[in-house]
DNA sequence: TCCTAAGCGAGACGGTACGTCCAGTCTTCGT
DNA sequence: ACGAAGACTGGACGTACCGTCTCGCTTAGGA
């Protein structure tokens, strides 16, 4: 699953050392990144054009060139800054927690935006490692941060039995939404996500427990 | 859970109707697709081009473009033909039917081109309605088929409870490799697929079964 | 000088007669010559194309290579289409019969099509000497048959002088005209016409004439 | 009638303002126009491809297209380069001053390359009101101001009639070679040209003179 | 205060591929 | 044995980007 979180600058200049002549904008870049993220939401990832990005920016395009070597460098930071804060629920409950992350998860699936975002991105990911692996230290692995500690938290509380293996619970929990959003073309709604909790707590329950 | 099947064109003349004129060439046809499919091993998905394959295969880029409207099109098709069908198994059991699914499509992960083909149709898809379509329609639709008949007759064999929801139990058991493999980067293997086989059959046994 | 006719018998269908499978031959080839000349008037000679030809003429490509064994032989034939008979004037008088040529010839310079007809006809001649060569024999070679008479008629009469170079005269009448009309972008008009046919009585006039 | 001049650039920016941004290379500019003359020279007018021109010149084919928006533009300019400019001559006398100009032109329509430059103009002018006008104030007006000039002076030296139509002359003194060069094929040659200037000073002779 | 290095927006540069359009040829079917 | 339809190879068209390279200018810090 992925709900997009707040990442931070991947490639940047060595600034330790006292650069002579004038120093970079900050405002161009922050401009060019919000140009990029603007762009691959409203056109998709491979419609986007470094010309595109120069132009919505107002910036020349050398001045992109000179931050990000190429393409692919700058949408791997412009996706990392398509995040979403994600809260971790505290419902008392794993019932209760579970659904709260599901209904984040369906926000995201909401926004019309995210089916160009969300193709492209696995498009560009099966294409560059480097983007695989920006992805995946990045929005993806805040997801999952998320629903590790929810679950943990269960079994602390002795609601799912202990050992459970969570990256299946994971994959198990946010797969189906994925897939039917993707893929199959079914409704990626509140009904769908409790049956996926449904399921995930049966299949998990304390053994000899509920 | 998409496994992809026999050559089900998506880029298809009407071909209800005897047209009049010289029809479209066999040869020339699976020489495009040859000379693409040589192309995409050779040097990747992204170095691909339709003039290369045009000469690749011998042929004029009018008579490509005559099947294929674009790039994309082909290139998904091309790597369709990598793949292979999925056979609907019959062990006598619920599990063992849902394990030979589950390995037809381990199969498909397996291969390295599936990655390209994934998400190179999930890219295609976000942006056609039609390309869409075709996928749900032919590729998606044969693995939903194949599970459902399974789980049906697990249904009537009274492994599984009656008025399960069929949808729902093809999106768990799918979405997790789907997700997997094209997002969070884990192994689709063996091991997933059996746990997974194993949440299913106890969150839909029949009621009282044990 | 060339004048250009009128010329309608476009269009070939007629498709009242039976047709027990025996060819139709002629009617296919005037429809084939009817829709080049068209074109030609239309869009001028560089954009008339083969396949323009064929569709407007409601016939496959194959047909008229059959007939002609490239574009500039078809188009050749078609150029001698576009010929008006120009009848040769007998007013009396050097002047009166003149000036009828004349405005034979300013009519076809008042027919808009004529501009794409004649600059696309010039570059075709340059391109081709067998175009050429056929516009001379052809259409050219009518409007200089009857300037030639007109002449004579004159010197005969006694109204111009004998001797006079036949060939200048004519480039002297026409050239002009033709000049003004591709070239110079001046007015194609009576008193141009006037002033041209004037010139010439002068600078031929029988010596020791008025 | 037309004598090329200089280098009347037909497609130009506007070079009013200092423009923003990397100037145009004139080096690029003149390797193109060179490798058109050259090509127009070495495979002739129809066979030369803009796709050949950039490659001879070492040049992309957005650099081609940034200066002449379609290839007719180009090559026009590339074989106007190929003719030469045309001085006023001063002979004292009317006559000698008109056989002057008439060497000029039949100079002109003396280079093989004529041919093709006189008809490829006429047929980009009567597509292009552009270029018309950029022929008609350009590479002709050039050629009209000479002959006033030369008329006017003979005009005031008495040997002309005042009042005599400048632009009718300057159509009767270039009409007849360019007619018979596009069109009759007959030779353009010092003797034409003789008599066509003997037509004119006796049709404009000054009243009552000799 | 001026110098120098590097930044800036703008846009041209050489390339490569795109998807379209014809020329002239070939192939199928129907009459 | 035609004729209509339309596919075939081949190759130019004009467009759009890529990543690089000037241009004339601005913005600092250090001399």
């Amino acid at each position: 699953m992925l709900v997009i979180m707040k990442r931070e600058r991947i490639e940047s200049p060595a600034v330790e050392t006292r650069a002579p002549g004038r120093p970079r904008s900050e405002e161009a870049h922050d401009a060019i990144l919000g140009a990029a993220v603007a762009l691959i939401r409203e056109v998709g990832y491979d419609a986007v054009t470094m010309e595109g990005i120069a132009a919505k920016a107002g910036v020349g395009k050398a001045t992109v060139y000179r931050r990000w070597k190429e393409k692919e460098t700058l949408v791997i930071e412009a996706i990392g800054r398509i995040v979403a804060a994600i809260p971790i629920p505290d419902t008392g409950g794993a019932e209760g927690d579970l659904m709260a992350l599901m209904r984040a998860a369906l926000g995201m699936y909401a926004d019309p935006a995210s089916g160009l975002l969300l193709s492209g991105l696995v498009a560009a990911m099966a294409r560059s490692e480097r983007i695989a692996h920006a992805v995946r230290t990045g929005f993806d692995a805040t997801w999952r941060a998320a629903v590790r500690q929810v679950l943990e938290r269960a079994v602390a509380r002795g609601e799912l039995r202990a050992g459970l293996d969570i990256r299946l619970a994971t994959d198990v929990i946010g797969g189906p939404l994925f897939y039917r959003y993707l893929m199959s073309g079914g409704p990626v709604d509140e009904p769908l996500a409790r049956e996926i909790v449904s399921i995930l707590l049966r299949a998990f329950a304390r053994e000899g427990g509920g």
